[in-house]
DNA sequence: GGTATAGTACCGTCCGGACGGTACAGGAGC
DNA sequence: GCTCCTGTACCGTCCGGACGGTACTATACC
Protein backbone atom coordinates (compact mmCIF):
# COMPACT_ATOMS: atom_id res chain seq x y z
CA UNK A 1 0.00 0.00 0.00
CA UNK A 2 2.79 2.61 0.41
CA UNK A 3 4.52 3.92 -1.71
CA UNK A 4 7.58 2.41 -1.73
CA UNK A 5 8.77 3.02 -5.52
CA UNK A 6 8.80 6.62 -6.11
CA UNK A 7 6.77 5.60 -9.51
CA UNK A 8 3.82 3.81 -8.36
CA UNK A 9 2.20 6.04 -11.00
CA UNK A 10 0.31 8.63 -10.65
CA UNK A 11 -2.02 6.70 -12.68
CA UNK A 12 -2.03 3.97 -10.31
CA UNK A 13 -1.81 6.36 -7.18
CA UNK A 14 -5.23 7.72 -8.95
CA UNK A 15 -7.13 4.34 -9.07
CA UNK A 16 -6.22 3.25 -5.74
CA UNK A 17 -8.01 6.36 -4.34
CA UNK A 18 -10.93 5.60 -6.98
CA UNK A 19 -11.09 2.54 -5.05
CA UNK A 20 -10.66 3.62 -1.11
CA UNK A 21 -13.63 6.12 -2.18
CA UNK A 22 -16.26 3.19 -3.68
CA UNK A 23 -15.43 1.04 -0.43
CA UNK A 24 -15.87 3.88 2.57
CA UNK A 25 -18.54 5.91 0.60
CA UNK A 26 -20.19 4.30 -2.09
CA UNK A 27 -20.11 4.44 -6.32
CA UNK A 28 -22.43 7.39 -5.79
CA UNK A 29 -20.03 9.16 -4.13
CA UNK A 30 -16.98 8.85 -7.21
CA UNK A 31 -16.49 12.09 -8.17
CA UNK A 32 -13.51 13.60 -10.22
CA UNK A 33 -13.52 16.40 -7.57
CA UNK A 34 -13.24 13.32 -5.27
CA UNK A 35 -10.86 11.18 -6.49
CA UNK A 36 -8.27 14.21 -7.08
CA UNK A 37 -8.31 15.04 -3.72
CA UNK A 38 -8.14 11.25 -2.27
CA UNK A 39 -5.20 11.08 -4.37
CA UNK A 40 -3.55 14.81 -4.14
CA UNK A 41 -3.93 15.84 -6.95
CA UNK A 42 -5.71 18.90 -8.59
CA UNK A 43 -8.93 18.09 -10.80
CA UNK A 44 -6.91 18.98 -13.24
CA UNK A 45 -4.38 16.89 -12.96
CA UNK A 46 -6.58 13.89 -12.92
CA UNK A 47 -7.85 14.60 -16.25
CA UNK A 48 -5.13 14.94 -17.64
CA UNK A 49 -4.26 11.30 -16.94
CA UNK A 50 -8.49 9.96 -17.20
CA UNK A 51 -9.97 12.40 -19.79
CA UNK A 52 -13.26 11.40 -18.53
CA UNK A 53 -14.81 10.06 -15.63
CA UNK A 54 -15.73 7.10 -18.61
CA UNK A 55 -12.13 6.72 -19.22
CA UNK A 56 -11.29 6.19 -15.66
CA UNK A 57 -14.04 3.64 -14.86
CA UNK A 58 -12.43 1.72 -17.75
CA UNK A 59 -9.45 2.05 -16.22
CA UNK A 60 -10.17 0.91 -13.07
CA UNK A 61 -12.24 -2.31 -14.76
CA UNK A 62 -9.30 -3.02 -16.67
CA UNK A 63 -6.40 -2.53 -13.90
CA UNK A 64 -9.10 -5.44 -12.15
CA UNK A 65 -8.94 -7.80 -15.39
CA UNK A 66 -5.50 -7.69 -15.73
CA UNK A 67 -4.13 -8.17 -12.12
CA UNK A 68 -6.88 -10.96 -11.67
CA UNK A 69 -5.34 -12.74 -15.20
CA UNK A 70 -2.22 -12.32 -13.73
CA UNK A 71 -2.84 -14.45 -10.84
CA UNK A 72 -4.46 -16.75 -12.67
CA UNK A 73 -1.53 -17.30 -14.63
CA UNK A 74 1.01 -17.61 -12.05
CA UNK A 75 -1.60 -19.77 -9.66
CA UNK A 76 -1.74 -21.97 -12.29
CA UNK A 77 1.72 -22.16 -12.94
CA UNK A 78 2.36 -23.24 -9.68
CA UNK A 79 -0.06 -25.66 -10.01
CA UNK A 80 1.31 -27.44 -12.92
CA UNK A 81 -1.95 -27.16 -15.53
CA UNK A 82 -4.11 -29.77 -15.86
CA UNK A 83 -8.63 -29.60 -15.56
CA UNK A 84 -8.28 -29.79 -11.81
CA UNK A 85 -5.50 -26.83 -11.35
CA UNK A 86 -7.12 -24.62 -13.37
CA UNK A 87 -10.58 -25.26 -11.17
CA UNK A 88 -7.84 -24.58 -8.36
CA UNK A 89 -5.94 -21.72 -9.86
CA UNK A 90 -9.15 -19.70 -10.28
CA UNK A 91 -10.69 -20.27 -6.67
CA UNK A 92 -7.36 -19.22 -5.39
CA UNK A 93 -7.39 -16.01 -7.30
CA UNK A 94 -10.84 -15.08 -6.73
CA UNK A 95 -10.22 -15.16 -2.92
CA UNK A 96 -6.46 -14.12 -2.98
CA UNK A 97 -4.93 -11.93 -0.76
CA UNK A 98 -6.76 -10.80 2.29
CA UNK A 99 -8.56 -12.83 4.75
CA UNK A 100 -9.93 -9.71 6.04
CA UNK A 101 -8.60 -6.51 4.48
CA UNK A 102 -10.79 -3.89 2.67
CA UNK A 103 -9.09 -3.90 -0.59
CA UNK A 104 -11.34 -6.24 -2.57
CA UNK A 105 -9.58 -4.51 -5.62
CA UNK A 106 -11.65 -5.41 -8.12
CA UNK A 107 -15.13 -6.29 -6.75
CA UNK A 108 -15.25 -2.58 -5.72
CA UNK A 109 -14.40 -1.50 -9.68
CA UNK A 110 -17.04 -3.91 -10.82
CA UNK A 111 -19.48 -2.22 -8.25
CA UNK A 112 -18.25 1.60 -9.10
CA UNK A 113 -18.74 0.80 -13.26
CA UNK A 114 -21.96 -0.78 -13.26
CA UNK A 115 -23.51 2.00 -10.75
CA UNK A 116 -22.45 4.26 -13.40
CA UNK A 117 -22.64 2.34 -16.41
CA UNK A 118 -23.75 -1.22 -16.95
CA UNK A 119 -22.41 -1.06 -20.08
CA UNK A 120 -19.33 -0.86 -19.27
CA UNK A 121 -19.10 -4.42 -18.16
CA UNK A 122 -19.40 -6.01 -21.95
CA UNK A 123 -15.74 -6.51 -21.92
CA UNK A 124 -15.64 -8.13 -17.85
CA UNK A 125 -19.03 -10.26 -18.84
CA UNK A 126 -16.72 -11.73 -22.05
CA UNK A 127 -13.93 -12.10 -19.66
CA UNK A 128 -15.77 -14.42 -16.81
CA UNK A 129 -17.22 -16.23 -19.06
CA UNK A 130 -14.75 -17.24 -21.10
CA UNK A 131 -13.27 -18.27 -17.67
CA UNK A 132 -15.97 -20.30 -17.27
CA UNK A 133 -15.99 -21.66 -20.54
CA UNK A 134 -12.37 -22.88 -20.07
CA UNK A 135 -12.22 -24.13 -17.05
CA UNK A 136 -15.79 -25.35 -15.79
CA UNK A 137 -17.59 -26.30 -19.04
CA UNK A 138 -14.06 -28.51 -20.33
CA UNK A 139 -13.27 -29.85 -17.63
CA UNK A 140 -15.03 -33.57 -17.25
CA UNK A 141 -16.72 -32.98 -14.06
CA UNK A 142 -18.43 -29.61 -15.12
CA UNK A 143 -21.07 -28.94 -13.07
CA UNK A 144 -19.12 -29.91 -9.93
CA UNK A 145 -16.25 -27.71 -11.08
CA UNK A 146 -18.54 -24.83 -11.89
CA UNK A 147 -20.19 -25.06 -8.40
CA UNK A 148 -16.69 -25.14 -6.20
CA UNK A 149 -15.91 -21.89 -8.61
CA UNK A 150 -19.41 -20.42 -7.72
CA UNK A 151 -18.69 -21.05 -3.91
CA UNK A 152 -15.51 -18.83 -3.95
CA UNK A 153 -17.49 -16.06 -5.91
CA UNK A 154 -20.19 -16.39 -3.37
CA UNK A 155 -17.53 -15.75 -0.56
CA UNK A 156 -15.97 -12.71 -2.17
CA UNK A 157 -19.38 -11.49 -2.76
CA UNK A 158 -19.94 -11.56 0.98
CA UNK A 159 -16.49 -9.83 1.33
CA UNK A 160 -17.85 -7.40 -0.69
CA UNK A 161 -20.61 -6.35 0.79
CA UNK A 162 -18.95 -6.47 4.04
CA UNK A 163 -20.75 -9.59 5.91
CA UNK A 164 -18.64 -11.82 7.64
CA UNK A 165 -20.58 -15.38 7.42
CA UNK A 166 -17.83 -17.64 9.07
CA UNK A 167 -14.98 -16.17 11.68
CA UNK A 168 -11.51 -16.17 10.07
CA UNK A 169 -10.32 -19.72 11.40
CA UNK A 170 -13.58 -21.14 9.79
CA UNK A 171 -13.39 -18.85 6.21
CA UNK A 172 -9.77 -20.01 5.93
CA UNK A 173 -10.71 -23.47 6.35
CA UNK A 174 -13.44 -23.28 3.93
CA UNK A 175 -11.35 -21.86 1.51
CA UNK A 176 -8.79 -24.63 2.26
CA UNK A 177 -11.80 -26.92 1.77
CA UNK A 178 -12.85 -26.11 -1.60
CA UNK A 179 -9.49 -25.84 -3.31
CA UNK A 180 -8.82 -29.66 -1.75
CA UNK A 181 -12.20 -31.13 -3.40
CA UNK A 182 -11.29 -28.99 -6.87
CA UNK A 183 -7.88 -31.49 -6.59
CA UNK A 184 -9.61 -34.40 -6.22
CA UNK A 185 -11.98 -34.14 -8.93
CA UNK A 186 -12.82 -37.02 -11.50
CA UNK A 187 -11.05 -37.18 -14.66
CA UNK A 188 -7.29 -36.76 -13.24
CA UNK B 1 -46.05 2.16 11.85
CA UNK B 2 -47.41 -0.06 9.06
CA UNK B 3 -50.81 0.80 8.64
CA UNK B 4 -51.24 0.94 5.04
CA UNK B 5 -54.10 0.05 3.21
CA UNK B 6 -55.28 2.72 0.69
CA UNK B 7 -52.24 3.73 -1.55
CA UNK B 8 -50.50 0.39 -1.42
CA UNK B 9 -49.95 0.61 -5.28
CA UNK B 10 -48.86 3.66 -5.64
CA UNK B 11 -45.53 3.17 -3.50
CA UNK B 12 -45.31 -0.32 -5.20
CA UNK B 13 -45.61 1.29 -8.67
CA UNK B 14 -42.80 3.76 -7.67
CA UNK B 15 -40.50 1.30 -5.95
CA UNK B 16 -40.89 -0.94 -9.56
CA UNK B 17 -40.17 2.30 -11.45
CA UNK B 18 -36.70 2.64 -9.48
CA UNK B 19 -35.52 -1.11 -10.02
CA UNK B 20 -36.31 -0.39 -13.70
CA UNK B 21 -33.87 1.99 -13.62
CA UNK B 22 -31.35 0.53 -11.37
CA UNK B 23 -31.21 -2.26 -14.05
CA UNK B 24 -31.76 -0.74 -17.38
CA UNK B 25 -29.37 2.24 -16.90
CA UNK B 26 -27.55 1.74 -13.88
CA UNK B 27 -27.85 2.56 -10.12
CA UNK B 28 -26.13 6.38 -10.58
CA UNK B 29 -28.96 7.15 -12.79
CA UNK B 30 -31.75 6.10 -10.02
CA UNK B 31 -32.62 9.94 -9.38
CA UNK B 32 -36.19 11.50 -8.15
CA UNK B 33 -37.00 12.67 -11.62
CA UNK B 34 -36.17 9.75 -13.57
CA UNK B 35 -37.85 7.26 -10.97
CA UNK B 36 -41.10 9.67 -10.84
CA UNK B 37 -41.15 10.00 -14.55
CA UNK B 38 -40.67 6.19 -14.89
CA UNK B 39 -43.42 5.69 -12.40
CA UNK B 40 -45.92 7.98 -14.18
CA UNK B 41 -45.91 10.56 -11.03
CA UNK B 42 -44.62 14.43 -10.67
CA UNK B 43 -41.50 14.69 -8.35
CA UNK B 44 -43.22 16.27 -5.74
CA UNK B 45 -46.22 13.41 -5.96
CA UNK B 46 -43.41 10.80 -5.24
CA UNK B 47 -41.59 12.93 -2.57
CA UNK B 48 -44.78 12.84 -0.98
CA UNK B 49 -44.46 9.20 -0.93
CA UNK B 50 -40.55 9.02 -0.25
CA UNK B 51 -39.41 11.79 2.10
CA UNK B 52 -36.08 11.62 0.62
CA UNK B 53 -33.98 10.14 -1.33
CA UNK B 54 -32.77 7.72 1.41
CA UNK B 55 -36.46 7.05 2.06
CA UNK B 56 -36.94 5.47 -0.54
CA UNK B 57 -33.42 3.65 -1.07
CA UNK B 58 -34.91 2.41 2.43
CA UNK B 59 -38.03 1.56 1.07
CA UNK B 60 -36.07 -0.95 -2.24
CA UNK B 61 -34.29 -2.79 0.81
CA UNK B 62 -36.83 -3.31 2.93
CA UNK B 63 -39.13 -4.74 0.68
CA UNK B 64 -36.63 -7.13 -0.85
CA UNK B 65 -35.89 -8.45 2.46
CA UNK B 66 -39.61 -8.61 3.47
CA UNK B 67 -39.97 -10.87 0.14
CA UNK B 68 -36.73 -12.88 0.54
CA UNK B 69 -38.37 -13.66 4.47
CA UNK B 70 -41.64 -14.67 3.11
CA UNK B 71 -40.18 -16.78 0.85
CA UNK B 72 -37.79 -18.79 2.59
CA UNK B 73 -40.64 -18.77 4.88
CA UNK B 74 -42.89 -20.85 2.82
CA UNK B 75 -39.88 -23.00 1.36
CA UNK B 76 -38.94 -24.22 4.90
CA UNK B 77 -43.13 -24.78 5.52
CA UNK B 78 -43.14 -27.14 2.45
CA UNK B 79 -40.32 -28.91 3.63
CA UNK B 80 -41.37 -29.15 6.91
CA UNK B 81 -38.26 -28.26 8.53
CA UNK B 82 -35.08 -30.04 9.95
CA UNK B 83 -31.80 -28.62 9.49
CA UNK B 84 -31.64 -29.40 5.94
CA UNK B 85 -34.61 -28.31 4.42
CA UNK B 86 -33.40 -24.98 5.92
CA UNK B 87 -30.99 -25.28 3.70
CA UNK B 88 -32.57 -25.83 0.92
CA UNK B 89 -35.19 -23.74 1.65
CA UNK B 90 -32.14 -20.64 1.84
CA UNK B 91 -30.91 -22.23 -1.78
CA UNK B 92 -34.17 -21.97 -3.53
CA UNK B 93 -34.72 -18.38 -1.93
CA UNK B 94 -32.09 -17.10 -3.24
CA UNK B 95 -32.28 -18.55 -6.86
CA UNK B 96 -36.05 -18.17 -6.58
CA UNK B 97 -38.45 -16.82 -9.82
CA UNK B 98 -36.67 -16.57 -12.94
CA UNK B 99 -33.86 -18.44 -14.69
CA UNK B 100 -33.18 -15.83 -17.18
CA UNK B 101 -35.62 -12.92 -16.50
CA UNK B 102 -34.38 -9.22 -15.32
CA UNK B 103 -36.00 -8.71 -12.34
CA UNK B 104 -33.68 -10.11 -9.94
CA UNK B 105 -35.63 -7.68 -7.83
CA UNK B 106 -33.83 -8.01 -4.99
CA UNK B 107 -30.06 -7.82 -5.80
CA UNK B 108 -30.93 -4.53 -7.57
CA UNK B 109 -31.84 -3.21 -4.66
CA UNK B 110 -28.96 -3.75 -3.00
CA UNK B 111 -26.77 -2.96 -5.98
CA UNK B 112 -29.02 0.49 -5.32
CA UNK B 113 -28.56 1.04 -1.76
CA UNK B 114 -24.75 -0.16 -1.82
CA UNK B 115 -24.05 2.47 -4.67
CA UNK B 116 -25.88 5.79 -2.98
CA UNK B 117 -24.63 4.71 0.68
CA UNK B 118 -22.39 1.89 1.84
CA UNK B 119 -24.47 2.66 5.20
CA UNK B 120 -27.69 1.71 4.60
CA UNK B 121 -26.75 -2.12 4.56
CA UNK B 122 -26.21 -2.09 7.61
CA UNK B 123 -29.68 -3.65 8.06
CA UNK B 124 -29.30 -5.95 5.40
CA UNK B 125 -25.83 -7.46 6.98
CA UNK B 126 -27.63 -8.17 9.86
CA UNK B 127 -30.21 -10.48 8.25
CA UNK B 128 -27.94 -11.90 6.49
CA UNK B 129 -25.96 -12.47 8.81
CA UNK B 130 -28.47 -13.99 10.34
CA UNK B 131 -29.39 -16.62 8.18
CA UNK B 132 -26.07 -18.06 7.99
CA UNK B 133 -25.76 -18.14 11.79
CA UNK B 134 -29.05 -20.00 12.23
CA UNK B 135 -28.59 -21.84 8.83
CA UNK B 136 -25.00 -22.75 8.18
CA UNK B 137 -23.38 -22.89 11.20
CA UNK B 138 -25.92 -24.78 13.59
CA UNK B 139 -25.66 -27.15 11.16
CA UNK B 140 -24.54 -30.52 11.66
CA UNK B 141 -21.57 -29.71 8.58
CA UNK B 142 -21.45 -26.43 8.92
CA UNK B 143 -19.06 -25.75 5.85
CA UNK B 144 -20.54 -27.88 3.86
CA UNK B 145 -23.78 -25.98 4.58
CA UNK B 146 -22.31 -22.49 3.63
CA UNK B 147 -20.66 -24.09 0.75
CA UNK B 148 -23.88 -25.27 -0.91
CA UNK B 149 -25.36 -21.46 0.26
CA UNK B 150 -22.59 -19.44 -0.85
CA UNK B 151 -22.48 -21.32 -4.13
CA UNK B 152 -26.06 -20.49 -5.08
CA UNK B 153 -25.45 -16.63 -3.87
CA UNK B 154 -22.57 -16.75 -6.45
CA UNK B 155 -25.12 -17.93 -9.13
CA UNK B 156 -27.26 -15.09 -8.33
CA UNK B 157 -24.18 -12.92 -8.15
CA UNK B 158 -23.49 -13.66 -12.15
CA UNK B 159 -27.65 -13.37 -12.56
CA UNK B 160 -27.07 -9.91 -11.07
CA UNK B 161 -23.77 -8.35 -13.45
CA UNK B 162 -25.82 -10.22 -16.47
CA UNK B 163 -23.25 -13.03 -16.75
CA UNK B 164 -24.41 -16.51 -17.85
CA UNK B 165 -21.82 -18.94 -16.91
CA UNK B 166 -23.91 -21.69 -17.69
CA UNK B 167 -26.67 -22.68 -20.27
CA UNK B 168 -30.20 -22.26 -18.83
CA UNK B 169 -30.75 -26.31 -19.15
CA UNK B 170 -27.50 -26.55 -17.32
CA UNK B 171 -28.48 -23.92 -15.11
CA UNK B 172 -31.16 -25.73 -13.94
CA UNK B 173 -29.50 -28.95 -13.12
CA UNK B 174 -26.74 -27.14 -11.38
CA UNK B 175 -29.63 -25.67 -9.33
CA UNK B 176 -30.92 -29.02 -8.47
CA UNK B 177 -27.84 -30.26 -7.51
CA UNK B 178 -27.26 -27.63 -4.29
CA UNK B 179 -31.00 -28.60 -3.65
CA UNK B 180 -30.53 -32.07 -3.70
CA UNK B 181 -26.86 -32.36 -2.13
CA UNK B 182 -28.29 -30.17 0.63
CA UNK B 183 -30.98 -32.47 1.50
CA UNK B 184 -28.56 -35.91 1.84
CA UNK B 185 -26.17 -33.41 4.39
CA UNK B 186 -24.65 -35.45 7.26
CA UNK B 187 -26.40 -35.41 10.32
CA UNK B 188 -30.23 -36.29 9.75
C1' DG C 1 -78.29 20.79 4.76
C1' DG C 2 -74.66 23.65 4.71
C1' DT C 3 -70.40 25.13 5.82
C1' DA C 4 -66.02 24.74 8.09
C1' DT C 5 -61.98 22.03 9.07
C1' DA C 6 -58.73 18.41 8.40
C1' DG C 7 -56.40 14.96 5.92
C1' DT C 8 -54.76 12.57 1.70
C1' DA C 9 -52.67 12.44 -2.65
C1' DC C 10 -50.55 14.76 -5.79
C1' DC C 11 -48.48 18.62 -8.98
C1' DG C 12 -45.16 22.36 -10.75
C1' DT C 13 -41.69 25.50 -9.74
C1' DC C 14 -37.66 27.04 -7.78
C1' DC C 15 -32.93 27.15 -5.67
C1' DG C 16 -28.37 26.21 -3.84
C1' DG C 17 -24.98 23.32 -4.62
C1' DA C 18 -22.49 19.70 -6.72
C1' DC C 19 -21.11 17.54 -10.86
C1' DG C 20 -18.61 16.52 -15.34
C1' DG C 21 -16.05 18.75 -18.38
C1' DT C 22 -13.26 22.75 -20.69
C1' DA C 23 -9.78 26.32 -21.06
C1' DC C 24 -5.71 27.96 -20.04
C1' DA C 25 -1.65 29.45 -17.76
C1' DG C 26 2.10 27.94 -15.79
C1' DG C 27 6.50 24.91 -14.24
C1' DA C 28 9.88 21.17 -14.04
C1' DG C 29 13.13 18.56 -16.62
C1' DC C 30 15.04 17.06 -20.71
C1' DG D 1 11.41 25.00 -26.33
C1' DC D 2 8.94 21.02 -26.10
C1' DT D 3 6.71 17.38 -23.42
C1' DC D 4 4.67 16.08 -19.31
C1' DC D 5 2.20 17.32 -15.65
C1' DT D 6 -0.19 20.51 -12.47
C1' DG D 7 -3.37 24.02 -10.68
C1' DT D 8 -7.12 27.60 -11.11
C1' DA D 9 -11.07 29.37 -12.91
C1' DC D 10 -15.08 28.72 -14.90
C1' DC D 11 -19.45 26.93 -17.55
C1' DG D 12 -23.79 24.58 -18.31
C1' DT D 13 -26.43 21.03 -16.46
C1' DC D 14 -28.55 18.25 -13.29
C1' DC D 15 -29.85 16.85 -8.65
C1' DG D 16 -32.14 16.66 -4.11
C1' DG D 17 -35.26 18.73 -1.78
C1' DA D 18 -38.31 22.58 -0.14
C1' DC D 19 -42.43 24.85 -0.98
C1' DG D 20 -46.92 26.49 -2.23
C1' DG D 21 -50.80 25.18 -4.50
C1' DT D 22 -54.83 22.06 -6.11
C1' DA D 23 -58.38 18.70 -6.03
C1' DC D 24 -60.91 15.54 -3.64
C1' DT D 25 -62.79 13.17 0.41
C1' DA D 26 -64.21 12.66 5.17
C1' DT D 27 -65.66 13.98 9.38
C1' DA D 28 -67.68 17.65 12.54
C1' DC D 29 -70.37 21.07 14.13
C1' DC D 30 -74.45 23.87 13.71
Amino acid sequence: MEAEQPDRSARDRVLDAAIRIVGESGAGRLTLEAVAEAAGISKGGLLYHFRSKEALLLGLLERHLAGFRERYTAELERRGGGQNARVQAYIQSVLAGDTLGLDHDGSLSLLAAVANDPALLVEVRRQVQDFYQEIGLTHPEPLRATRLMLAAEGLMLMDIFGISVLEPAQRQKLHEELLAEAGVLGGE
